[in-house]
DNA sequence: CGCTATTATGAGCCATCGCTCGCAAACGGC
DNA sequence: GCCGTTTGCGAGCGATGGCTCATAATAGCG
């Protein structure tokens, strides 16, 4: 029956406390983000992790209760970068510019580091609901329902809906770009534009 | 070091001859099917595989030399459905019509074995370059090529980089909806032809 | 029936992986 | 320097999983 309900557990084994365990902490979560970009699912393991850390695979436990617990650590860490550009963009006052400020930071985030990006979105949609990750996500459709309820932009019957769909044409259209190789974010901004836009027109 | 290399190895170690083993491949490829679809990746083993198609793990390996082999076989099983659609909605002349139809059968590939769809997905991604599956996928964006090339429709400076955004949009679009447990098609319909013919607008 | 090619079997090898636990080292306040 | 706390260590356990191979069952055919 397997190690026995490691999504039960409380949360991360030990909190660090001083600032060698944050920096521990810290490598690892990077150290996963470079496996899992360099080897995908396949070399991803927590003893290649943690070796790769620098830290022996006592010390990952320590910090991290599972498996799973890493990669929701990794998850948010990079989503959250997401977040703080999105509500940056929801401040804006007018829904265009908001949206196409927001559209360029998810450009920009996805370029930054594609494969990565790509599995972590795919591991975001797997994980077992951790709330807090699940918060973040809540976060970021708050701020585009915010955008795309502004004013200068068409009246949308459903705004949830229209919500989902956006973060869907977005993130499809950024992901199979980056996967595609494509590295000039000018040149994908107009046509994720153009999708975006397209959908919201009354 | 791992045994020696799986992707080099000769593709089907056995070709089928008689009706049996005809019968064999396609349960062990549908009961692969149903184990991604009822438990992800985390329970599918090339053993669970076999036990459930009700063969034994070696007959199993008769046919498809490798794990891999078999999930390319399942992922050209499935496209190849869509791609019957596809070359279907392209000999249509009007090209609005013929991206209207296509878009309908994608929701209902989709919807047909949501789950299923959005893990081949990752999984066409992911696999190392086989030469059939990316000759299925080479297919269907010609079909797409071809409908949006119609006078009917704007035409677009750079076909290719079209199409894979379309794929992308809606594909994107209908991963998401299947994913967060829609099931009416005709509520889908006119949010993808948005996004569509959004981005395909002069 | 006899004979060969085809198909099916499943015990088990070997590598890997998630994770534990007992212990040692480093830190920081006194 | 002393001592309790925090941090770090890594051999190794138990389980799983991909896959092999020697062998048995079955099909087709004269």
């Amino acid at each position: 029956m397997s190690p026995p309900d490691p999504q039960t557990r409380p949360v991360p084994r030990k909190a660090p406390r001083q600032a060698r365990s944050l920096a521990t902490v810290a490598a690892i979560v990077e150290a996963a983000a470079r496996i899992l970009e360099e080897a995908g699912h396949a070399g991803f393991s927590t003893n290649a992790v943690a070796e790769r850390a620098g830290v022996s695979i006592g010390s990952l436990y320590q910090y991290f209760p599972s498996k799973d617990a890493l990669i929701g650590a990794l998850v948010r860490r990079e989503t959250s970068l997401l977040l703080i550009d999105a509500e940056a963009a929801a401040a804006l006052s007018c829904g265009r510019d908001a949206l196409r400020t927001f559209i360029a930071a998810c450009i920009a985030h996805q370029f930054r580091r594609p494969k990565l990006a790509r599995l972590l979105d795919f591991e975001e949609a797997r994980l077992p609901f951790d709330p807090e990750t699940q918060r973040v996500g809540a976060r970021i459709r708050a701020s585009i329902a915010a955008m795309i309820g502004r004013p200068d932009l068409p009246p949308q019957p459903d705004p949830d809906t229209a919500t989902r769909d956006l973060v869907a044409v977005i993130k499809g259209m950024v992901d199979a770009a980056g996967q595609h190789g494509e590295t000039d974010p000018a040149a994908l901004m107009p046509r994720v534009e153009r999708a975006t836009f397209g959908y919201l027109r009354p």
